[in-house]
DNA sequence: CTGTTAGCGCATTCAC
DNA sequence: GTGAATGCGCTAACAG
């Protein structure tokens, strides 16, 4: 049990084959016989051998890791959701997981400016990023497989949600319930950061539009961070037609406006009807309604067709599109007057 | 611009040196004058070279990343909020992250079984496990410097809170307000993942003796996951001398709590008191007091010391014990009888 | 301070 | 099916 130092040539030795073969072996490789591949595994088993990855990249290429570039902390629902679902896609390929994380201004051009990950991993995932074109050029010129995912960019892979047709389909329910009109909340973009804003706020625009709402019964309401509800409360109470549905751009945020809201004595959903967007954990301890988007799906995904393409593969299917649905819950009812 | 595929041999003839020079040049080895390292530095920038990790790492044995083995999903508010400390406290290094997350038996099983960390991180940081001895030695035994979070082992490197002593300050406090005697909400322990669980157990069953609480007293609330505050609430008001107060384990649970508790038409704080333990996101929110743990800096922390043995040092302090502090908002308050 | 030399541990030719 | 030989790109002695 030396393990942490024992070598594959160790292995061949204990197994009576040559390093060639253990090689071969331990990658479950068809040249080997299966007695042979017995005999190996047997071996670095006794030996508590595992390969050095770092050599085993060196001499085939390809490192065994796909990196992902999130925006925000890992510690925001959405981050995580699709960190857990790229891991779930990748141990299963025994592949490992490169976190990048960018906060702030400096750490993006920090990033595009050195791209760390450059040669350092089979495949980069992309997440919900707002790109300039220049950091898109940046990304494609490192030569490695890119997978967008909320983001779509015209002929590259991507998995993502319709953000627009979500919302469309969110406000169309809030409609249907005889709001006329609901509003729609939503974080003042700081650096530009979350792509899937601007398709959400598209769709709440077009989805208005198309039901025959003027320009005046557009009421877009903004917070300064998602857990400022109470700037979208005071927005709301301070409009001459006051809405009686809004739809928030993210859970986060609905749950906000709801605590906000509740501490003024007023009711949920008698005095205002709340839809949310995500279907956070917290979504359902709070009775929330909301668009639900499969988040850990798309991490999923996204994993496949990174494996995919860091294996020279070109996926079925290049743009994924998954499909979301609303959840109903407390926050939501038909209008009564 | 070949970028991907430059060696540094392109590099140190660009630069018209050796390729030793480079290395130790991109290295920032003191071994290497100001000028050559403008030049190596200038001509790896033209060619957009970037060191191949995998490579550097078989020279040197040390592979620059930090592993770290998370219980839970990423998207639980902890395990997110950790992995933000250790990237800070990596990215600084210049080292990576790699995330290992352990969510069922099966998982943990299969983790234990092959440690496929071993050989391929410089150092492993362990959040919140409720190891066994034989898991324990099963890490030991891989010659990889170990550091724990929020979890104590004697005399290894770890980087914690004192749960029970931040559980007892919690109690102390609504004791304090007139509340004889809180109760303490928990979520019934699955696999036994979480160490801090039992800590805070036994905080809050020595704070209530130590202030003179008989037996009757003590309360435990049980829930069967950190959403099911209704099996809480139940409790509560099952209870022949009903508590005033109470105080969960985490703030998840206690946001739970809440919900089920107001949407029975109850008030907080009038008709119960809830404290949380955590301060996460929604805490704020929802005006939620709680015990706030430094997550992200428990992260920094276990980072700064995993990089510490990692080069071999020996870490000023072994055993890091960070401060919790209670942080007042609205769902706390005075008894009034 | 800089260059030369010799591997690091594995995957992959090519023989057999 | 298996083994022997070669080299992946870099770092670490050792000279100078």
């Amino acid at each position: 049990m030396s393990s942490a130092r024992s070598r594959m040539e160790d292995v061949a030795a204990r197994a009576g084959v040559s390093v060639a073969t253990v090689s071969r072996a331990l990658r479950d490789s068809p040249l080997v016989s299966d007695a042979t591949k017995q005999k190996v595994l047997a071996a670095a088993e006794e030996l508590d051998f595992a390969v050095f990855r770092a050599a085993s990249a060196l001499a085939s290429g390809r490192v065994g890791r796909i990196a992902v570039l999130i925006s925000g902390p890992v510690r925001a629902w959405f981050n995580g959701a699709v960190l857990d679902g790229l891991y779930d896609g990748l141990r299963a390929a025994e592949h490992e997981l490169s976190v990048y994380r960018v906060t702030s201004l400096a750490d993006r051009e920090a990033f595009f400016g050195t791209l760390p990950v450059r040669r350092n991993a089979d495949a980069l995932v992309v997440t919900s990023f707002a790109l300039t074109t220049d950091e898109r050029d940046r990304l494609s010129s490192i030569g490695m497989p890119l997978v967008y995912v909320n983001q779509q960019v015209e002929g590259l892979p991507s998995v993502s949600i319709d953000d627009a047709a979500a919302t469309r389909l969110g406000i169309r329910y809030l409609v249907n319930l005889g709001h006329r009109w609901p509003a729609f909340a939503q974080v003042d973009a700081r650096i530009g950061f979350t792509y899937s804003a601007l398709g959400r706020l598209d769709g709440y625009r077009a989805e208005l539009a198309g039901l025959g709402a003027t320009a005046s019964d557009v009421r877009v309401l903004r917070a300064r961070g998602a857990d400022d509800g109470e700037s979208v409360v005071a927005q709301l109470l301070g409009l001459a037609d006051r809405p009686s549905a809004v739809m928030a751009e993210s859970d986060e945020l609905a749950l906000s406006i709801m605590a906000a809201w509740t501490r003024l004595g007023l009711r949920i959903p008698d005095d205002l009807c709340v839809l949310g967007f995500d279907d956070q954990t917290l979504a359902e301890t709070f009775g929330l309604s909301t668009v639900a988007q499969p988040v850990t799906e798309l991490g999923r995904r996204a994993a496949a067709m990174a494996l995919q393409l860091a294996a020279g593969e070109e996926p079925a299917q290049r743009e994924v599109l998954l499909p979301v649905r609303l959840v109903l819950r407390r926050t939501t009812a038909a209008l009564r007057r």
